[in-house]
DNA sequence: GACATAAAGTGCGACATCGCACTATATAGT
DNA sequence: ACTATATAGTGCGATGTCGCACTTTATGTC
């Protein structure tokens, strides 16, 4: 199990002891999509069987709705981790019958990553897993999550050019 | 090194195929948060010295903001991590000589977590490496990130509230 | 005060992430 | 065609995360 840190736990910053407002919005910002982010991986991962990590439900879901057939690569630059994490990955996949790897015909040097029906059955009790909490979340939250999204797509966007720009 | 998986890396999807608006656009919002928030590691630790994680600098950060002395036991229910990261977290931070560990004279199975002149300065520098690419986002972003705040700090302490009365 | 139970910290083992280096294959330049 | 370089995948080792179990000390009960 990897993961789980945060810029800094605990909100409540006093404003501008260090930053001009902006920064200091901007990470917090940061700081808040931090912890809701590591809250939410903790959630989903106890709805998920034992030993089953978000990664794996992430690839599965990941080819059910662009496609199998995939290379690992393909999938690791998806995901924007090291190819060596997903082999270990689809390894996990392979060993649990989600997936199946063939060697790809176009390019000898590669494989393709082949959905079965367990895997798709797979993907399918996650979501109905973690569909009770997803309705705990809106009861409890006196907003609309949509009107959340544009500002966060963007700011990914944002984070994910700047990526590209800098490496 | 731990972690960094989202639910699922790359955009777009096709709304309501299996899940009514409300849930599919909270899902969306979460999806949104890992990535982000992976991004956001990556950013930050790249700004770091080597081997120094997030991890670290969040603990002192804790530290100076909220005042030093606490207890291992305080941090790591601060940042909702397993008392064992947190030994080991602060190991490290020992070996660096960014904080000392003293005997609690309050309670002799605990101790107390103390802040060095290295370890504040540590954070110092930490911030203003930080600051470059917090002005480059901010001159990317064509909206102020002070209005994605109440919403965030929403949807955090909602989810906050659940972990709480779940376990 | 003696004793059961709880709490603080850590050693250890299991496992995830990921950099490095290596093999096998593809592609480009001549 | 031949050779140099690039690319796909994986083995290995280092390190972070975290559950379990253990030691030490505190607290609560009689």
């Amino acid at each position: 199990m990897g993961r789980r840190w945060v810029l800094a736990r605990v909100g409540r910053w006093k404003a501008n002891d260090w930053m001009p407002d902006d920064k200091d919005a901007l990470f917090k910002v940061m700081n808040e999509i931090g912890i809701i982010g590591q809250l939410t991986t903790t959630l989903f991962e106890a709805r998920l069987p034992d030993g089953v990590l978000v990664s794996h439900f992430s690839v599965i879901n990941h080819l059910v709705r662009l496609g199998d057939g995939r290379t690992p690569l393909q999938l690791a630059r998806a995901f924007q981790v090291p190819k060596t994490t997903m082999t270990h990955t689809l390894s996990g996949l392979v060993k649990r019958g989600w997936v199946t790897m063939a060697p790809n015909p176009r390019d000898a040097r590669s494989k393709q990553v082949f959905l079965t029906d367990t895997g798709r059955r797979f993907r399918e009790e996650a979501i109905a897993a973690l569909g009770p909490d997803l309705v705990e979340i809106l009861q409890r939250l006196p907003l609309d999550p949509a009107t959340l999204l544009p500002g966060l797509t963007t700011l990914r966007q944002v984070l994910d050019k700047m990526r590209e720009s800098h490496d």
